[in-house]
DNA sequence: TTAAGTGTATTAGGTGATATAATACACTTA
DNA sequence: TAAGTGTATTATATCACCTAATACACTTAA
C-alpha cells in the first residue's frame, strides 16, 4: 500500500480497488470532511498523475466522476476546483453516509443479526477520531 | 435481477458481481442465518449450475471457496455437504459481522462522522426481519 | 502575440479477472 | 457396470481497467 504526499492530500494507493475510484474517492471523503477549503483549486491532471506516478487519464477519470457530483467543477484552461456551494458539499456526505448505513444494515440482515446486536457490535469498535 | 429457486435456496444472480462471489455470499449467509440444516448436502456442481444457468466451473470455484473456510465439506464422489460443526459456523457468522461493522466505522470515519451519529443513523432506518 | 499551463478527445494496446465450452479423469454408490 | 459425484485441463471470449502517445482547445501571463 504505498502513499503518496500532494499538498494537503495523502493518497493511499493499492490494487486491490480501480485507481480512478480510489481518487475519486478519497478526495470526495476529504471534502465532505470538511478537510478541504471550498473552491480550493485541485492539482492539474498531468500534475498529479505524475506525482501518483499514473496515467493522466485514470486522474481525468476521477475528476469528471466528481464534476457529474457537482462536487468540483472544472473551468477548461484553468482547472478543477472544488465546489463553492456549502448545500452541495453536506448533501454529498448525506448521501455518503445513507449508502454505507444501506449497506451496512443490509449485510447485518442477510446474517439474521438484529438491530440491537449490531448496535452493540459497533460499540465495541475503537472509533478514533 | 433474476431470480433462481433451487430447493431451499434462492439466488438472486445479476452482473454487478462475479457470478461465483454472488453464489459463494448467498450460501454463506443463509448458513450463517442458521437458514440451513447442518450437514445438508448442496446441489451438485452440475446441477446447479444448469438451473442458475452458468458454467459448472463457476459453481465449482464457489464451493471450492466455501471448503477453504471449511463452510462445507466435500466427499468426492458424494458431493459437496454443509459442515455439522456448529461452532464452525458460529465463528464464521462472528468474522462476516466483524468485517462488516469495520468497513461501515472505517466509512464513517472517512466521512468525519461520530459514534453517536452513526448509531443515529441506524435508528432511522426500517429493519423488517 | 506567444508560450506555458490548463482540460479534453482519440486511438491503440496490454493485462488480469471472469465466465464459458468441451473433454477427460477419478471416486462412490446402487 | 452405470449413473452420479467432484476435479482437472485447455482453449476461447469478454470486459474493466490502465497505459501510451498525440493532438486539440482554452486561459492566462509574459
Amino acid at each position: 500500500m504505498e502513499s503518496f504526499q500532494v499538498g494537503e492530500f495523502t493518497f493511499p494507493l493499492d490494487l486491490s480497488k480501480p485507481l480512478y475510484e480510489q481518487v475519486l474517492q478519497h478526495i470526495r471523503h476529504a471534502v465532505a470532511r470538511g478537510d478541504v477549503l471550498l473552491g480550493t483549486k485541485l492539482p492539474s491532471v498531468r500534475d498529479l498523475a505524475q506525482q501518483l506516478k499514473i496515467n493522466p487519464n485514470t486522474v481525468m477519470r476521477a475528476y469528471q466522476e466528481l464534476d457529474r457530483d457537482h462536487l468540483t467543477e472544472t473551468r477548461r484552461g484553468q482547472g478543477t476546483f472544488i465546489t463553492s456551494d456549502l448545500n452541495t458539499v453536506s448533501q454529498v456526505k448525506k448521501d455518503l453516509a445513507f449508502e454505507a448505513v444501506q449497506a451496512f444494515v443490509s449485510t447485518m440482515k442477510q446474517l439474521g443479526i438484529d438491530r440491537t446486536t449490531a448496535q452493540s457490535l459497533i460499540k465495541e469498535v475503537e472509533w478514533h477520531e
